[in-house]
DNA sequence: CTGGGGATGGGGCCC
DNA sequence: CGGGCCCCATCCCCA
């Protein structure tokens, strides 16, 4: 489900940024951070399969999708497979339209090449049989690019700004280490988050009761506990709940169908 | 079945 | 433009 206005679904049309620069290294949160957590009882990273922990090399050597972090590599259980959620790669990279250009410009050099290939477009792999075919066909991508779109090579989104794009590519490479069990994260802010399940630091303390929490989050889903008035309402039962995944629970429990 | 805690994902916003 | 934080959402698990 996107949660963004930014995600666009459809799918032709795309602006292909250098991803070469788009890669992000592996970020080392600062040891500071670890200083409290006792004994490493998990192997570090460093000593861990360079594959299972550097999910950059899982897309770009098969090409298709299996797990970046093996089940049995994952020390936490019950985590939500986040990684199994990606989609797989496109089919086809897209080459540069200099690129094939070029391959017209020899196929119309050599009338043989031309009878025995189609012309394929290389934005969306449309094959047609003559040039002017294609040459149309292109034109309605030419208009299309005109409108900013820039694609994951990753999955199938699209961003409207390359810094959306930037950010989006980092759930497919991971580049934030947890250091103590070696999961993977796409920004430090989360590895931070996740450090605090080592540390058991809970800095977020609800001012009602004596509970803290390690995330701001979930210190708030809390105080709705504490609220006489339940945000989430069934429309056919009016009964409230303090968290949408409450309600959606209960309608999916059969409320709607009953009444 | 319900309510709540824990953990995590990901886009937006601000500096 | 990038990093850090905010906010919302979701999933899993357990009482």
């Amino acid at each position: 489900m996107p949660r963004s206005f930014l995600v666009k679904k459809h799918f032709n049309s795309s602006k292909k940024p250098n991803y070469s620069e788009l890669d992000t290294h592996t970020v080392i949160i600062s040891p500071y951070l670890y200083e409290s957590y006792p004994v490493p009882i998990i192997p570090q990273p460093e000593i861990l399969s360079s594959v299972a922990y550097n999910p950059i090399t899982v897309w770009t050597t098969t090409g298709l999708l299996p797990s970046p972090l093996p089940n049995d590599l994952s020390p936490l259980s019950g985590y939500p497979s986040s990684l199994g959620r990606v989609s797989p790669p496109p089919p086809s990279d897209k080459s540069p339209i200099s690129d094939e250009e070029e391959r017209i410009q020899s196929k119309l050099s050599d009338p043989h090449a031309m009878e025995a290939e189609k012309f394929q477009c290389s934005l969306c792999s449309k094959t047609y049989s003559t040039f002017s075919g294609l040459a149309k066909h292109k034109q309605l991508h030419c208009d299309a690019q005109s409108r900013k779109s820039f694609s994951c090579k990753y999955c199938d989104k699209e961003y409207v700004s390359l810094g959306a794009l930037k950010m989006h590519i980092r759930t497919h490479t991971l580049p934030c280490v947890c250091k103590i069990c070696g999961k993977a994260f796409s920004r430090p802010w989360l590895l931070q988050g996740h450090i605090r399940t080592h540390t058991g630091e809970k800095p977020f303390s609800c001012p009602h009761c004596n509970r803290a929490f390690a995330d701001r989050s979930n210190l708030r889903a809390h105080l709705q506990t504490h609220s006489d008035v339940k945000k989430y309402q069934c429309k056919n039962c009016s009964k409230t709940f303090s968290r949408m995944s409450l309600l959606h629970k209960h309608e999916e429990s059969g409320c709607c169908v009953a009444h």
